[in-house]
Formats: structure tokens, C-alpha cells, sequence
DNA sequence: CCAACAAATGAGATCGGTCTCATATATCAC
DNA sequence: GTGATATATGAGACCGATCTCATTTGTTGG
């Protein structure tokens, strides 16, 4: 019965056109006019040039839902991160979405602020949207079963970024964080410094802290163990007295720096895992009057554009960001297309000498 | 005929289960399981239970696509934005989907590189995913018809964000960047400044130039556009002498301020609007001798963590980054649900005083 | 002129939930 | 006992594109 679907003309509120309405309009059938627009299987010029000039004339667009449904593809990839806003991950993602635009797919964003129970129902909402794969920045090291997806049936191909789980028998990207720590300390010590700080960035602990966190992410566990490593490699005795685990934001990032920085003696140098904890370090710095570079020497990890031309530029620990989030979608895209295996990808650092480490001359070394 | 389909136990390549696969278990009918998982309808306690073990016991997931394929609405919404590593933009989009998941809705975000092509592109993707609605930076001032989707039937509502569109009857949220150009123009002036130079950033130009490109986007029109008219009003003669237009990349930045900065006699403060800009600025003055805050004056557009902690601190026009995403999602969301209206937003900005901006006495005007 | 084959098109199943409508069973009133 | 009502469940259509398979039409050779 034509009890008034669409394909009248006339009524404002029609609905968007669909094949059928493309194909009636063309006098064809449904499976004719999916060849002519889909080119392929046999049309002839002329039928192909009715059904294109129907779809043209009607505003037709396929709907990807319904292709998806049959074809078990969604041309969609998940990207689960903790803080988009954060210039290291967006620039990740940034990456992520070149590459995966290049084979036509697309890029769902979830932010989960390093929640476990976020990070859980982000997964869940991705695996329903029935997305080709996701690339996720777990926010925990101990809880992943969330993540385990092989067992009961096949399911969706993950890539770890930026941080590596032990146990997960998933492919990751991320950068060789404990290496790099040890190398900046390394630094340090070679600049006659000894007493060296360190300011762990992390969302598993409440403002700030001296302890580490119980669940502290991969990450910043490896830069803060590189960093001790180095110190006793040094014949320096680990302390944890000029060791902070503090949140990003800046108040906390602040108030961390404040209780190395008040110390007596004071660090003359110090390690911040991230733009935040050195901008804490620096406004702290700035507020007792301590000049980065003379009075306090200072390295971060990650190279925003402002470090360089900072008044004195700061080293850092430039890590291949870009590089990272394009790898991570590649080996992702790899696997969703089967040719790809497990692999645990560790990219090299780089240590940026700029200005804003002191070489201290042996008497220096003494009176501070 | 059932020809070995799956609900078989012990293969172990099986697919993903079904509501079929779970009504089966239980021994029900697809339309009871429906009932029992999602909630609604008549269930006796104990059929929900056989239902729920069922699920769980296959680890079912409810497929999004064949929902979405029923009611029309796939809780997905299309963000279309010039670069997503940009700090505004992802600040931005950090709103957009926090306002976002709190309605349940995920954030599929693509990036143009502010290039028109790209954009036409991303809509059309979005269309064919059906997503629910849009929020939109776009690209041009003139181009525009891809975003006006209302003839020909209904589709789906948009936003923009950022970035006005003259003669485009759409919702947007902006900042009165004209008047806040206006405002710091007026400031320099105040402080006895008379020599202004102006770095408008912009993708719609190859490098830099000193001529306004054709197509440039709204908001750098208004910035320019209210820098002039501040000078204007203050009795100094608009010069393009120190107007530049530039790409964002450092080296485009920095080769931009470098023509203003060789200038003789060169201008004693500078507009910039944007942070890379900025930064191209100070490169070249830390390059060239010129102290931020002494030798030259600089207020720049929106205001992130380092530029407080920047020596000196700067000086900046901030906008309300996060409650413009914030703003464009709660539009678009009540348009979704038919209760939205047409609206230009236009959000106000603040000038933040810090130690960028040097009061020139009547003789240091006249000797620089 | 008819068989054999190629070219072009159509009919209908399918993907996996959701929802309407019909049916079956239980409960109650008179 | 019969009809009215509430409760619980099932059958089947539907969303829209794709793809297999069958059918029709056209072409060529003997």
C-alpha cells in the first residue's frame, strides 16, 4: 500500500533521499542504481548517467550506517586519551587523524581526565559503536582487563599510545621515557650539579605528593625511575627529599615546586616531566627570585614552541610526538587490515641542549 | 535452514553475539531480550534475569550501527576544525566533548588545515556518517554553500565556532575580536605608544604578505579591522607599513616579524593575534637585542599557562576558550532537540594586564 | 532460424536492533 | 462459566545499502 511515503514532491519536511528514491526516480531497480554509483558490476553509460543525474538532482548521499551494517566495517577508529587539551596529545592526535583520513577513516575522540571508570565506559561506547579499532592512552597500569578483548570471540584490534602496560599482550607506541629521564640526570651531574629535583606529572594523586601513587601510569613511573637511576649511577644517594608526584594543573604544579624550591639547601637543578610541572617550577622560581639558568638549572620533557625562545631557552627532552600518534594509527591500520603483528614500538628521545642548564665550576659546586 | 550459523559453542573464529544469539540462551524472542536489556516493556523479574545472564555470559554488546539504523539518531556529533594541535582548538574540542558525553554524545573530530577542499570533504564524510549535528570552523568567508544544507529537505543542524560567515543563516559563537583589537590598540596608544605593528595570522597566504589575502577568515578580518580603527580613532594614520599577514608556522612567524622589526624607525609595540605569532615576534626580537617589555611592547591573543610565567609576563587578550567550545555544543544540542533558535554569539573578551606593555614617557616617545 | 553466450538488470536475502501489533495466559467480576 | 482486563511474550515489518542469483535482452555463429 502507498500509504504516503516519501517520493511525492512538494511536502517541506521529506526526509533525506535514499537509494530507492534515487532509483525510482531513475526507473531502475535498487540493485542497478547501487552499481551506478557504487561503479561497479555492469551498467550501461546511459542507465549510470540517469541514476547519477537522479541522485544529483535529489541531494543524495549514501548512508554509511546501513553500508556499515553490511559490510562490518565503519571506516571509524576510537581514540581514547586522557586530556585532548593537552599540547602533547593533541598534537598525537593530530597525527592519528592525518593518517587514518589517508585510508578514509575516521577519528572518534573520548576523553576520559586519566578516570579508570571513564576509560571503561569509553571502551564500552566505542566497541557499540562497532569502531575498526581504537588507540588508547590507558590511564592505569594494574586494571586492564577492560582492555583484554581476544578472550570470547574476536573483537577489535587496540594500539597502546604513549604508555606501555605490562602484562597487556597489546601493541604500543611509546618513547624510551627511563632512558631518557637517566640521560637528563646524567646531564646534570656532568654540569657538576648534585642536588638534583624531579617533578613527576601524574592524575593518581591528590595535589601533591612525596610518596608514589599506588597506580602511577608507565610513563611517569620510567621517567622517575631513569631519574634515580642516574642519581645513583652518579654516586648520588636517591632521595626522595626534592621528589614530587603532582597533578598538571598549575595551582598543584605550583605548590609542588614551592616545597622543593623553600627546601635549604635548595636543588640547584631540576627534572619536570611535563610543560606544566616546569611552568609550576618556573613561576615558583620566578616568585623568589631564582633565575632559570643561573640559580636553577632546569629540564622538561617535551618541546612546545615557547621553550625556545624563552628567556633562557630551556632544554628539553624532545620526543618524536607527531611520529608517535602517526605510528600508533599505522600499526593499528596494519592489523585491522590482518598484516599486522604484536609489537611493543619504543621510540628514541632526544636531549635539546639549550640554556637553561648551568655548568657550575667546582667551587661553585661547593657554595651552593 | 540452519546452515551452521553461529551460536555454536567451540569454534573459536565465532562472531560477535547478537540479541538472536542472547534470546536463544534464554530460550525468549528477540523483541522479550530487547525488552528485558534495554529496560522497558513488560518483563517478568525472572526473564530479565535468564536475558541479562545470557548477555553476559556472551559478552554481549548492543550493536550502535543497527540502533542507529531504527531511530534515526546515532548520538555522534561532527567536529570540523582547522587544527586540532592548536591549542585554542583543542581546548575548544576538550569542551565541545565534555559537554558533549554529558548527553551521551560522542565527538568525531576532522581537520581541514584550513583548507576549503578539506572541509567540503569532512561535511560530506559527516553527512554519509549521519551524525547528529556539527560544529564548524570554517575555512572561509565566501565559500559556504557546503554548510547550507536546509534546501532540499532537512539535515542536520550546525555551529559554527570561532569563526563568523556573513549571509550564512547558521548559529555561531564568537568573540568580539574587533572590539578587543580595538581595545589594545587604544592601551598601546595610552601608554604614549604611536609606532604599531600588527601580525594577523592566517592560512589563506602563502608565507607572509603585507596585503590582505582574498579569502581571509572573519575573525582575522576583525582583528585587523579593529586594530585600524583603534589607530584611526587615535589620530594616528592607519599604515599597512607595519600590517603583516602570516602562515602560523614558526619560520613563516618569525620571517613576518623579522620586516617589521628591521623597519626604520620600527614600531615600538605589536599586536599579535595569536600565539604563534607571538613567538615568531620574540624570536626575532631576542634575536635582534630587543628586550619584550623594554625595546618593544607586545599584547598578544589568548592567553596560555607559559605566557604568565614568561619573563616578562605578557600582556593578553584573553578569550573564554572553554566556554565558547562549551557554548557551541549546549547550542547545537538544543537544536538537535528542536528547542534552538538561531543565534550569534558573541562572547566578550578581557585584556589581562601584565608587564608586556611598556608607559613610554613624552620624551622616550619622541626619542624612539 | 535457433543455439550459445554475453551483457544488463531485477528480485530478494541480509546485516542487527526496535517497535507495533497480535496472541497467549492469568486474574478478576458478575 | 463467560466476558473483561491486565500481563507477558512472540511474529514480523522496518531502517537503507549491498550482494548473490536468477532472469531478460541482445549478439554472434553455425
Amino acid at each position: 500500500m502507498d500509504d504516503g511515503k516519501s517520493g511525492e514532491i512538494g511536502d517541506g519536511a521529506r526526509k533525506r533521499a535514499r537509494l530507492i528514491d534515487v532509483a525510482r526516480r531513475a526507473n531502475v531497480s535498487r540493485a542497478t542504481a547501487a552499481r551506478a554509483l557504487g561503479n561497479y558490476g555492469l551498467v550501461t553509460k546511459e542507465t549510470r548517467a540517469k541514476v547519477l543525474a537522479a541522485a544529483e538532482a535529489l541531494n543524495y548521499r549514501v548512508n554509511e550506517l546501513a553500508r556499515s551494517m553490511r559490510s562490518g566495517r565503519t571506516l571509524t577508529i576510537g581514540v581514547v586519551v586522557a586530556d585532548i587539551s593537552n599540547s602533547f596529545f593533541s598534537t598525537s592526535i593530530r597525527a592519528i587523524i592525518d593518517t587514518a583520513a589517508s585510508s578514509d577513516y575516521q577519528i572518534l575522540v573520548l576523553n576520559t581526565g586519566d578516570d579508570l571508570e571513564a576509560e571503561r565506559d569509553a571502551i564500552r561506547v566505542l566497541l557499540e559503536k562497532r569502531v575498526d579499532g581504537m588507540v588508547v592512552v590507558p590511564s592505569s597500569r594494574s586494571h586492564f582487563s577492560h582492555l583484554q578483548l581476544e578472550d570470547g570471540g574476536p573483537s577489535v584490534p587496540i594500539v597502546l599510545l604513549d604508555r606501555y602496560v605490562e602484562g597487556l599482550k597489546i601493541s604500543s607506541v611509546t618513547t624510551d621515557d627511563f632512558a631518557a629521564s637517566r640521560e637528563a640526570v646524567r646531564h646534570f651531574v656532568a654540569c657538576g650539579h648534585r642536588r638534583i629535583g624531579l617533578m613527576v606529572a601524574t592524575a593518581a594523586v591528590n595535589g601533591h605528593s612525596t610518596k608514589e601513587p599506588a597506580d602511577i601510569v608507565w610513563t611517569a613511573q620510567a621517567r622517575m625511575h631513569g631519574g634515580m637511576v642516574g642519581l645513583a649511577e652518579a654516586g648520588i644517594t636517591p632521595t626522595h627529599k626534592w621528589l614530587r608526584y603532582s597533578r598538571g594543573e598549575f595551582e598543584h604544579a605550583r605548590a609542588a615546586a614551592m616545597t622543593i624550591l623553600k627546601d635549604e639547601p635548595r636543588p640547584t637543578a631540576i627534572l619536570a616531566t611535563n610543560e606544566e610541572m616546569a611552568i609550576g617550577c618556573i613561576s615558583v622560581a620566578n616568585e623568589i627570585g631564582l633565575t632559570i639558568g643561573r640559580d636553577l638549572s632546569l629540564i622538561l620533557f617535551d618541546d612546545p614552541p615557547w621553550v625556545s625562545v624563552f628567556t633562557p631557552p630551556l632544554t628539553v627532552i624532545r620526543r618524536p610526538t607527531y611520529d608517535l600518534g602517526r605510528l600508533a594509527m599505522q600499526l593499528l591500520l596494519a592489523e585491522i587490515n590482518g598484516e599486522g603483528t604484536y609489537q611493543a614500538a619504543m621510540l628514541r628521545t632526544e636531549i635539546v641542549h639549550r640554556q637553561s642548564v648551568l655548568t657550575l665550576r667546582a667551587t661553585e659546586v661547593d657554595r651552593h
